[in-house]
RNA sequence: GCGGUAUUGGUGAAGUGGUUAACACGCUGGAUUGUGGCUCCAGUAUGCAAGGGUUCGAUCCCCUUAUAUCGCC
């Protein structure tokens, strides 16, 4: 079957709305933050150590799969879920970012994008079907359109050529994906621009998709614009049908989105941070490498009830780090992630309670204190 | 006891009679938004064992002392 929103409530003051995510592989609340894992795993962590942190859905990569091991590989061993031995929904990014953040040197056309593989510089030629054909194979829960994501900021022209090529890829996807068990989304496009983003919501709306994203923000421009970007779009998109905000993973930018309409958001933020150290935290980013965690022998965060700080201090987190060990990367993880997922519940709890612009502020408030 | 060699930051070390003493690690901060998992960026020796001398000028030349190390008696 195809992925089925249902709206539970809208907020009275904002866009903002709860509703439920119905899947193949069971159902989960939104707002909801999404893992990425990328290489069909979630960088340090295991499905049950996901599922413990409530984790409603983990988004995985064609690109990265198709190059290796293979979509063939992953669809012998069953599909994606069967061959990672996750349960939950998954989806599957279309490998359009890819090209952007991955690719030096491509060649895009109506076609497709020509570029070399980050693994060993050979050409690859992805087009809009063959996206879809990997995905197919890969077997996900929801696969994305081709895209192409532009930088900021974007020519005005290119903007619109590129936003009108994406709608034609997003048809020609369509138009060959016939896996009934897998849904199809539509990415709107439009880089900065009020009336390309309306236009780009509008027509892939028209194609009628199961679900809608937003792309093409964070990649350069200030936070203001991002939330613009996000404005000129939701609106036009229908209500019946989840939103989801591609790579968008700050936590003031998860609120910022919620209350524009946002359902879910993907993003390595909290998996790359916490491989470096930092935490998120409800008074600010921290960073564990910091010596004045030295002696500090109280959990990452005080009333925070994960895994890691239910059992660990900084003290401990920081000298793992400072040693190199895995350890602290999973232990990080483990928070950051639950971190975000606690907020997307929060924020479920302050569209209940209709009062989704007091928690920004008292969480913005709080959040840059230091 | 005699002779040789060495002594540069937290560590391993480059280097030159003349503006800010290389580099690496460590340390201290910062960055990170649809993930190329040991990344990127910045800072970190008012001083080259100590004292004296030569010189316009010495970490670099000379002397003394200390310490380390090698060889000989």
């Amino acid at each position: 079957m195809k992925v089925k929103y249902e709206l539970l409530k809208k907020e009275k003051n904002t866009m903002g709305r709860n509703g439920i995510l119905h899947t193949n592989h069971g159902s989960f609340k939104t707002p909801m933050f999404m893992p990425v894992g990328t290489l069909a795993n979630v960088k340090t962590l295991t499905p049950e150590e996901l599922y413990e942190m409530n984790s409603g859905i983990i988004l995985s990569n064609t690109y990265h799969l198709w190059l290796r091991p293979g979509a063939d590989i992953v669809n012998k061993a069953g599909g994606l879920h069967k061959f990672m031995n996750y349960k939950g929904p998954i989806l599957t990014d279309s490998g359009g970012f890819q090209v952007f953040s991955l690719a030096k040197r491509k060649d895009i056309t109506e076609e497709g994008v020509k570029f070399k593989s980050h693994i060993d510089g050979s050409d690859l030629f992805l087009t809009p079907e063959k996206s879809i054909e990997v995905q197919n194979k890969l077997d996900s829960d929801i696969a994305m359109s081709f895209d192409e994501c532009i930088g900021y900021p974007a020519d005005y022209e290119y903007a619109k050529m590129s936003t009108e090529r994406t709608l034609r890829w997003a048809k020609r996807g369509k138009d060959v994906h016939n896996n009934e068990n897998q849904s199809l989304f539509g990415i709107v496009q439009g880089g900065e621009y009020e009336d390309l983003r309306k236009f780009s919501a509008l027509e892939t709306s028209k194609l009628g998709f199961d679900g809608y994203s937003i792309g093409g923000t964070s990649v350069g421009e200030g936070k203001d614009v991002m939330y613009k970007m996000i404005e000129y779009a939701t609106p036009y998109l229908p209500e019946d049908k989840v939103r989801y905000l591609m790579g968008v993973g700050d936590p003031i930018d998860i609120i910022e989105g919620v209350i524009r309409g946002i359902d879910i958001f993907d993003c390595v933020l909290p998996t790359r941070l916490a491989r470096h150290g930092n935490a998120f935290t409800h008074n600010g980013k921290i960073n564990l490498r910091n010596s004045k965690f030295k002696e500090d022998f109280t959990s990452v965060e005080h009333n925070c009830d994960c895994y890691t700080c239910k059992n660990y201090t900084k003290a401990y987190i920081r000298h793992l780090l400072a040693s190199n060990e895995i350890l602290a990367g999973r232990l990080l993880s483990i928070h950051n992630i639950r971190f975000l997922i606690k907020l997307t519940e929060d924020l479920r709890e302050a569209i209940d309670n209709d009062n989704l612009l007091e928690y920004r502020d008292t969480f913005i408030k709080n959040y840059q204190k230091n």
